[in-house]
DNA sequence: CTCATCTACAACCATTTGGTTGTACGTTAG
DNA sequence: CTAACGTACAACCAAATGGTTGTAGATGAG
């Protein structure tokens, strides 16, 4: 029952990223503007470590990317994965409109869109 | 750093839903036809009591709503969870087209869209 | 009525998660 | 050069996750 050209563990990997306060507060702010960790981890109120590990999260799940600059380590946010991500919610969506409906159907709704 | 009109535990629990293969595709299941959990289940290899769990996590996103029909009990999708998950990160996406730029410039983009 | 089916839920277990502290290392400021 | 800063990573811990088995209660079929 696939819907996505994604492979299960990358989809898995995101929402796991996306499934935490700080972690989605993290890439809306590296989405604004690209920032060190140590930038990032003065807003929580948690140790540089965790504020770390989280990012590693987002950057496992392809959502941000580090990229070195002097002795700091530049977050900054992918958004072609947050986009893909944001698709495959729609395709899911879409299965909605179509459901229970024969092919002819679907295939008369299309036309109608073009 | 709000982006949107959920609840950030709300937010948590679906794309925590969302972040495990069996529950997406329980999910597309339901979206496509409302089904009894030991229907899902015979569909999964693994136990019916693992598949309950799977949409408990579900129902308590909100992803689906369960409802007794005699001795079955129907699991049916909630699209509008779907709908706003994909809207929220729609507007992650918004930020990223917003992004460093100052407040007249956003102003003037706003008015273009009217 | 009786039995098979569907569901609910508790107890248990291994692994992952989200946090901590501590140590070590490269880099930049002064 | 030295001290402070930014990062990396290991070890540890409590709680949550994803699975299991087992028991028990409703409900429908025959």
């Amino acid at each position: 029952m696939v819907v996505d050209e994604w492979s299960e563990a990358e989809a898995d990997r995101v929402f796991q990223a996306l499934a935490d306060v700080t972690r989605r507060d993290i890439l809306a702010r590296v989405i604004r503007q690209r920032q060190s960790v140590s930038a990032l981890a003065r807003h929580y109120p948690m140790s540089f470590a965790a504020v770390q590990k989280h990012v590693a999260v987002l950057e496992r799940a392809a959502l941000v990317t580090k990229e070195r600059h002097g002795r700091e380590q530049l977050v900054h946010a992918n958004v072609t994965t947050l986009h893909r991500a944001a698709r495959l919610l729609e395709a899911y969506e879409q299965l909605w409109r179509h459901r229970a409906r024969g092919i002819e159907e679907i295939l008369a709704e299309d036309q109608e869109e073009e």
